[in-house]
DNA sequence: AATGAATGAGTGTTCATTCAT
DNA sequence: AATGAATGAACACTCATTCAT
């Protein structure tokens, strides 16, 4: 068992931390290992020391990041009971957390277009996961007789992509209100698209 | 007046479109401008005799692409006569121009972060001119008492964000077929959201 | 003979007057071509049309200047019958010029180090134009019983280069008042270090 | 504790007395990091290492350079014990001085005239030190009834320029003989200049 | 476990100079 | 007489990465 008053502080994640804060406000290219040494108070070596290289640095902030983000959309969602809500709880979830982050996803598309297999991965996976969870609330609306939708796997791959416009970063330059605005017509628009009449 | 082989060619035409095809696949942060001078038979100098900076051509680059975005989304859309093919021709159109260059947009949105003024207002102005797009056919398609839209502005700017997501890179996993019959479910949710009855 | 606005106009002289005054600036270093072209309202090349270099025109620049010079100090010292009065006046037409144009001479001195064979004898004959111009002084007052040396070419050489200090910029640092006080002062001990008793 | 054949060696000396000799020899503008590093037995970017800037060292080699010259002249003058002799041992520490090293000070005054702050400071401290010494060795003079000058503070200053003509580089045409000539008969004109009687 | 020292491989940019016209 | 176009050769500086300790 450590001791000292470092005791319990796992300085991978502690380097993880630091990192995802600088990946946030400057890219994965702007960041230097430089950056993050001095962020999480640790010698440039170090950083070498947890991680093969900048890229498995990045690479674990992505993992924390999107598991952070199943964890909020997913307990929003299962809060929930009524298809409609849970919807609406999905969207406004997503939304809240994007607005807060949206900085962060210019790197991770950087780095995705230089074809990291694990970014990837990582982002397929994850899209597929907000996907099966569309076509989950849908489903189950369809049941209830609330939905109308016939082709369920197009339609949950429709939905998430036009979700995913709200992940853009311009959409910081609207108010607070008008953002959320925005969402709600485009949520009621959709939900009027896939309901029954 | 001149003469010869190279008659009529612009030399910073040359370096754009070569910049371009290289900002496409590389990124802004990984193109050189050795890479730009290699790819348009120049010298490396010479390129800072037509433009101020790497930058600089990246701004010229966007300016050319933007153009060319709005000359073939706005034909496209002006060709058809009903508010629905309208909008049909518009996602469509702008689907198939990103599914072709979604690339391209990495650099740009990398850019944007670096917060700069110019791509800055070259977005927001594009983003602008979609949105007065998409609310000038709403607008046709309510007084024809074909949608039932009451808040314009909000409306068109839901729409917007919801096209955006279409711009996203990991579209090009599907098929060209899956994209297509996405896109077009998108579409009839999104028509039917804002239709009469 | 020549016609039109620009009669009479020698470029070569619009150049160097332009490179002058940059040159006294910026130093040889810092001043490029693209400058001294813009300064002169010329097309860069069009500067190799009258000069071999960039170091011909700075050649030119000097020769004006030296030019200058001498005929600054020259008339003041001749206006003067008195040997101190010689002395004082050409001190102080030296002080003068110098306290207006000390900037230029860090260029002139950079060029004189890279050994620069033209520079080198320019100001080689320049200095000699001085010592021997301290040297007449001194040999009349000799004659005329007032001054006391008996090693005339020492003297005025060691003068010489007491003068020399009188050029440092440093010596703006000091309040137009100061510098004439401690030019007055070091002029009073010369003097009273080359008189009779 | 360091073992091997590099123990005790300080890097950052190692640079700085590698730099010092090139600054000397081509100035600031014309010895390249490349050079440096070659001098030093580095690799250019561990330059960077140790230094921020080209600059920094530079002005790490002046400062080293401004100590050295303080303790050679200080302690030359203080061996001396009668204020003439002191005043001598002044001028030819000082003369010796520069005749080793003038070609190094293009380098100070080229980046004096840039501007740099750093510069101007330690040269300012430096004249303001001279000519402090100067003023000390008037001011025994007056008190043993030696020297007759009434205005230390001017006096010190305009000998202090006076001296400053012996930096001259083109004091080096001259033969060690000539040199060493000028300088007595300069430094006795000034002592007959400062003396009683 | 942690790091100070060192470096190779770039990278954007500058500028004097040339040359065809 | 004058110049627009083009370029080669530098150069300061950056940064991810390695390695001995």
């Amino acid at each position: 068992m450590k001791t000292g008053m470092d005791e319990g502080v796992d300085p991978r994640q502690v380097i993880i931390i630091a990192a995802k804060g600088l990946f946030a406000r400057f890219g994965l290219g702007k960041t230097t290992m430089e950056d993050i040494a001095r962020a999480s108070n640790k010698a440039k070596s170090t950083l070498y020391y947890y991680f093969k290289s900048k890229e498995d640095v990045f690479t674990h902030v992505i993992m924390l990041e999107v598991a952070g983000l199943k964890a909020a959309i997913g307990s929003a969602v299962r809060r929930e009971e009524d298809p409609c809500e849970k919807f609406r709880a999905f969207v406004r979830s997503r939304m809240t957390y994007f607005a807060k982050k949206s900085d962060q996803y210019i790197s991770i598309r950087e780095e995705y277009h230089r074809n990291h297999a694990f970014i990837k991965d990582v982002l397929a996976d994850y899209s597929q996961w907000e996907i099966a969870l569309i076509r989950g609330i849908l489903m189950v609306g369809v049941e209830k007789g609330m939905f109308d939708v016939t082709d369920l796997t197009g339609s949950s791959r429709g939905i998430f992509y036009a979700l995913k416009g709200l992940e853009y970063p311009w959409l910081e330059e609207l108010s607070k209100e008008e953002q959320g605005q925005s969402t709600d017509i485009l949520l009621g628009i959709i939900l009027k698209g896939v309901s029954r009449h």
